[in-house]
DNA sequence: AGAAATTATACCTTAACGGGTATAATCATA
DNA sequence: TATGATTATACCCGTTAAGGTATAATTTCT
């Protein structure tokens, strides 16, 4: 599985959706979401998980090795 | 798939590790191990990895409704 | 190519996380 | 039950994430 940034930015995009539209939908600051699919890893995880819920999906545990 | 804190609470125990050992092994504070196992949402997602990486695992997005 | 839109990077302020410590509560074992 | 070990809760402080804003870089069109 990718990284979350990654899942986040892929999806975003599947969806039609700028960063800017896609912050204001999840309720989210336009610069979390830039830093979030920039790979940014000291991000919090409640931020996160806002953001993985416009997919239906949030943070679980997962094989790290899962390229 | 469990939420992570419970996740991480489960697998220690099952290592036969206290709150205290685990913060030792895992580079941790003892204080972010306790708020993580308590269920605490907005913790820091580095962290959070570098407490799931102790068992090969790390955050990866996955279906919500995943009980 | 150029123009418009989108995304990336930088600076500043505020709020809060993480760490440490102390104390209380809970659990385990004899 | 009592005693010790483990875990939970509360306080203080330094560091930093998040958000806003501004500017630069990149992409996406025509």
């Amino acid at each position: 599985m990718k990284n979350i940034g990654t899942f986040i930015k892929e999806n975003r995009k599947a969806a039609g959706l700028t960063q800017e539209e896609f912050a204001m939908r999840a309720g989210l600051g336009l610069r979390f979401v830039r830093d979030l699919e920039q790979g940014k890893e000291t991000v919090r995880m409640d931020k996160v998980n806002q953001a993985l819920a416009m997919f239906g999906m949030k943070a679980v545990p997962g094989k790290a090795d899962d390229e």
